[in-house]
DNA sequence: AGCACGCCGACT
DNA sequence: GTCGGCGTGCTC
């Protein structure tokens, strides 16, 4: 007997071992066998009776590593689709299959954990309302695909929950994804509450050793519900019946590095396998998903009315160029100051929302125009008061603030764009009584100093938070009545077809913080184009005429939904090496070029990152050709290997830089 | 001659 | 990924 194992290695074939007589070696295990001069780990993804390899090469396992097989016929299944829909190398996918210590040097694998606690308060008493019973009644019709458009504070979770607790009383499994940043204590909590140790919760902030007993309860069975980001697809159970993927629009699903790969399509996948639903919910469905339901791919639920009938929160736009021309250069405008003055007066809170954390993102010499950029990366670096640092948020390398202008000594330092610390500073000069807390990348390390802030916030009557993105994610904050918005047009700025609809997202979701339980809450929002189709329609909550005027946009310039994007991001330390790949790349992409709707080489708008520069190739086609455009693609990538250049093939880009 | 270094290919 | 083989070129 013979077993093809993929070492874990860079390579991407498979080697044949012999199985030694009477060894027990079952497909999935994780094996040791002699590789080269040394022994290596690797997983048996098939036995077979013969091979094509001559005997004098093969040699013999040595051991089987664990006393289950780490990884499931279902996932053995999934896994060349998955590499081909994606250009992937197998040993890459595989690895997403388990867990860190069951890969490599030998890491602590020991099951320790204590028992799980769970509450186990079975809260079912909870009255769902009409509007909740008839989706969950609908989509428990059949299993396909669903996207679930509910306007926030419509009761997802409850529905999500609901459908859940259905599926584990027939005997299946299921898996709840959330945004990388939106596994809130409130998820947790409710999840914990609801279905107490069958739960499994996968987040960052676990150890390895709780990272693996989490994996193995999950693997056993003894955990039938898997809850945590993108990775979590992966979870190692079996008989699934639903798989939920909440706020189905957020970027976070997009793997943006190394095995870059879609969560919604291995979500896909793995349903096809099972004969589970696929729920995509969202109060702002990707303009992809909401295509697919329009179309009649997938099929739409809708929930737009809220669980408390309270109106959603108003949004008033304030034109920040009229502002600048009325003489207000400062960062609030007039009326958000007033309005946070009485907000303040009145006891409420108050937040704050800012994509741009430090506390100014340019420093320049306004004498000669010399600008402080990092010495790895090409980008400017980001000015933090707190430890007087320079910081590139790129590649994390730090320089002290300089006093004087490095080339020409003049001390006439402009700082640029205003970042969180420096809201905060200003803030606290103006309403020094008032207690400011900041919520980002550098003052949230770990769900510890989470929950600290979102503690100690939520204990301080006319308290502010001041935050980014993270802010904007699934927190429940019930008594803030004020949100502003400071500089809406950051996200439009990115050069990205995306780019409108993340900021229709955003704005939507920033909104709905705010009046969730007793008043009905008041955004502003901060933008220098208050006529910009975006914020005319965010400000409705319309979604409908978005979707529409956005599918219009997208079909006129021919982006996705109605085309394929694919980005060869090229990269290396030398410039040259990196050119000479492109031109011979380049002309056999021209080959076809009649195939491609658009197609170019160019620098990467991050042309420069941890020491290598950065090309691409981007190109577009019809999606009817996708899969033998990518085929076209990856095939000439392959003909073109070269030393010291490492090249990705995106497919459909979240992100350009 | 002796050795350091870098490139290339094999690894079942 | 990692190791070994082998060619190049520098030094004693």
């Amino acid at each position: 007997m013979y077993a093809s194992i993929l070492i874990d290695t860079t390579l991407n074939d498979s080697f044949d071992y012999l199985v030694p007589d009477g060894m027990e070696v079952p497909v999935g295990a994780r094996v040791l066998v002699p590789f080269g001069t040394r022994q290596t780990e690797g997983f048996v993804i098939s036995l077979k009776d013969k091979t094509d390899v001559a005997t004098d090469k093969i040699k013999a396992i040595v051991r089987v590593m664990d006393d289950f097989a780490a990884i499931k016929p279902e996932m053995l299944k999934i896994l060349d689709p998955i590499c081909d829909k994606f250009k992937l190398r197998k040993i890459d996918v595989l690895r997403l299959f388990v867990p860190s210590s069951l890969r490599g040097r030998k890491g602590k694998r020991k099951a320790k954990n204590a028992v799980i606690q769970g509450l186990d308060i079975k809260d079912k008493n909870i009255e769902l309302t009409e509007q909740q019973k008839s989706v969950i009644k609908k989509s428990m019709s059949e299993h396909k695909t669903f996207v679930l458009h509910g306007v926030t504070g419509s009761g997802k979770t409850e529905v999500y929950m609901n459908i859940i607790e259905q599926m584990l009383e027939q005997g299946r499994t299921a898996i709840m994804l959330v945004p990388e940043i939106g596994l809130t204590p409130q998820v947790l909590g409710n999840f914990r509450a609801r279905f107490g140790d069958k739960v499994a919760i996968l987040h960052s902030g676990l150890t390895t050793g709780e990272r693996y007993d989490e994996w193995y309860r999950l693997h056993t069975g003894e955990a039938r519900i898997a809850v945590g980001a993108r990775s979590a697809v992966f979870a190692p159970i079996e008989n699934i019946g639903v798989i939920i993927i909440d706020e189905e629009h957020d970027s976070s699903y997009f793997a943006e590095s190394n095995p870059r790969f879609h969560t919604h399509k291995v979500a896909k996948m793995r349903c096809g396998y099972w004969n589970a639903k696929l729920i995509l919910g969202s109060a702002t469905p990707s303009i992809d998903s909401y295509q697919r339901a329009k179309v009649g791919e997938y099929e739409l639920l809708e929930m737009k009315n809220r669980v408390t009938d309270k109106p959603m929160p108003e949004i008033e736009i304030v034109d920040m160029a009229a502002e600048f021309r009325a003489g207000h250069t400062d960062i609030f405008s007039r009326t958000f100051l007033k309005q946070l003055t009485e907000t303040i007066q009145g006891g409420k809170q108050s937040i704050i929302f800012l994509n741009r954390r430090g506390f100014s993102s340019h420093v320049t010499c306004k004498n000669c125009g010399w600008s402080a950029k990092c010495e790895h990366c090409d980008v400017s670096l980001v000015y933090h008061k707190e430890d007087n640092m320079l910081k590139c948020h790129y590649c994390d390398s730090r320089f002290k603030m300089i006093k004087t202008c490095p080339k020409c000594e003049s001390t006439y330092i402009k700082l640029g764009a205003t970042g969180t610390q420096k809201v905060v500073e200003e803030l606290q000069t103006r309403f020094p009584k008032v207690k400011i807390f900041r919520m980002d990348a550098d003052t949230v390390k770990d769900k510890d100093s989470l929950l600290k802030i979102l503690a100690d916030f939520t204990n301080t009557p006319s308290a502010i938070l001041v935050g980014t993105q993270m802010l904007a994610k699934g927190h429940h904050f019930p008594n803030v009545a004020l949100v502003g918005i400071i500089d809406a047009d950051n996200s439009l700025h990115f050069s990205d077809y995306r780019a409108t609809e993340r900021t229709f997202a955003l704005v939507t979701q920033v909104a709905g913080r705010c009046g969730r339980e007793n008043d009905t809450g008041h955004v502003v929002l901060q933008t220098f184009i208050p006529t910009h189709y975006v914020y005319k329609l965010a400000t409705k909550y319309d979604y409908l005429n978005f979707f529409e005027k956005e599918l219009n946009t997208r079909q006129i310039t021919k982006y996705p939904p109605f085309t394929t994007i694919v980005r060869v991001l090229v990269t290396g330390e030398h410039d040259d090496k990196i050119k000479d790949f492109l031109k011979l790349m380049m002309q056999d992409l021209r080959t076809r070029s009649g195939d491609f709707v658009y197609l170019g080489a160019m620098k990467s708008p991050l042309a420069r990152l941890d020491d290598k520069f950065r090309y691409q190739i981007l190109c577009r086609f019809a999606v009817q050709k996708e899969k033998e455009m990518l085929d076209f693609i990856d095939d000439i990538k392959s003909s073109h290997k070269s030393k010291n250049i490492q090249v990705f093939l995106e497919v459909n880009p979240q992100s350009l830089s």
